[in-house]
DNA sequence: GCACGGGCGTACCGTACGTTACGGTTCGGC
DNA sequence: GCCGAACCGTAACGTACGGTACGCCCGTGC
């Protein structure tokens, strides 16, 4: 399977300065797509290739930290399990409905995502990995506790947290990432964002809500 | 959004060499992934590099004629609208997903959806619209008349068709398509690609379904 | 003040690969 | 049997880019 350690904190390894480089790198990555050249990345980045060499090895290890870079950005806000009733469930679901759509609908997303793919099948590097370990696992890991919550709570009723995360997922995502990632231009505002987590929500209680089992 | 036409019959405009020479570059673009050089393909399909330039331009032209060219080899088997009862109409979607799970996990696709993937960043060629049209667009425009079928025989309930495929479409899919697109290894045998086509059709005959709605 | 190390800018090297050119071979038409 | 066209194999060219080396600046410690 994929390999664990994936997600390490980076910013206590890196100096301010290594940052910068990594911010712009992932500016233009967003921008260029793979095909980003070292001498643009030194040239955006303000620095010299030979410095770039000296701190991530070669290209594809200043890939993988720029990848990593913005992986360790995005933190994680526990969810508080007291109090569990179907209101306050209904939106803790249709909120990670939202905040992944605007995610996975993100320049930065697709442009890692679609690098990732890239490279994942020549096996020179984990990029795969590491996306998936920071966007699609990331996602379950966050979510689960809040489904256990809901089945403890008695609101909702599955046997298995992993299916019942992984039919939420499709529910919310249905074909979104595949066409962004084909370069389909989906229109995502911010209200069918919306539309969209309270649909997906509402399905998925009534596949999984407890009082809908007969 | 897309342009129409990218998935026309290529057989007829192609000759049987011509054929043969894509079919080569299939195989080697499932094994080598978008770094596949041209002089491998010429290698591989036992044609000089001269005759590859004058037949499909430049390698981007070899590209697309190598992804249209799987295209139209599967061919669309239209589904008879008679005599639909709620068995048939199961039937139907299970086969629906089971062969969209098929497709999807299959190398070949794997490999064509990633070069895709790689150059809809960089607008030089249409790889991106081509594969989504002969991927999630046929599908659609191939179950849709099923779902209607289901409608008018009130089996089914929904307003829009479009919305209705998009949630089956994700409760097939789920998270299956953006992992193995990543690189990891999700075991797909025959059986579990059967019992996740049965699930799938439960699920979306729960949430449409017309009985179960009051 | 001065050595010095880290880092910038740039010139440079090697190579891989897209693209083109050319000689040799097969094959259909006369 | 001959001609030309299509095609194969390969050599050659140009270029883009990853990787390296070198000269210079500039801040820091003594």
């Amino acid at each position: 399977m994929l390999q664990a350690g994936a997600d390490i904190d980076k910013s206590e390894t890196l100096t301010e300065r290594q940052q910068a480089v990594l911010d712009a790198a992932l500016r233009l990555l967003v921008e260029e797509g793979d095909n980003l050249t070292m001498t643009a990345v030194a040239r955006r980045a303000s620095c010299s290739k030979e410095t770039l060499y000296k701190w991530f090895g070669d290209r594809d290890g200043l890939l993988t930290a720029t990848v990593q870079w913005q992986a360790s950005k995005v933190r994680v806000t526990p969810v508080d399990r007291k109090g569990l009733d179907l209101a306050s469930l209904t939106a803790s679901l249709e909120r990670f409905a939202s905040d992944w759509l605007k995610v996975i609908s993100s320049d930065t997303s697709i442009a890692l995502n679609r690098v990732a793919v890239g490279h994942a099948g020549s096996g020179k590097d984990d990029l795969g990995a590491i996306v998936l370990q920071n966007g699609r696992f990331a996602l379950a890991r966050r979510l689960k506790p809040v489904l256990e919550a809901g089945r403890q709570a008695e609101l909702l009723d599955f046997e298995d947290a992993e299916t019942a995360f992984r039919t939420f997922f499709g529910l919310v995502g249905r074909d979104v990432q595949i066409r962004l990632l084909l370069g389909d231009r989906v229109e995502l505002t911010e209200a069918t964002i919306g539309g969209d987590a309270r649909r997906a929500t509402q399905q998925f209680l009534a596949l999984f809500g407890a009082n809908n089992r007969p």
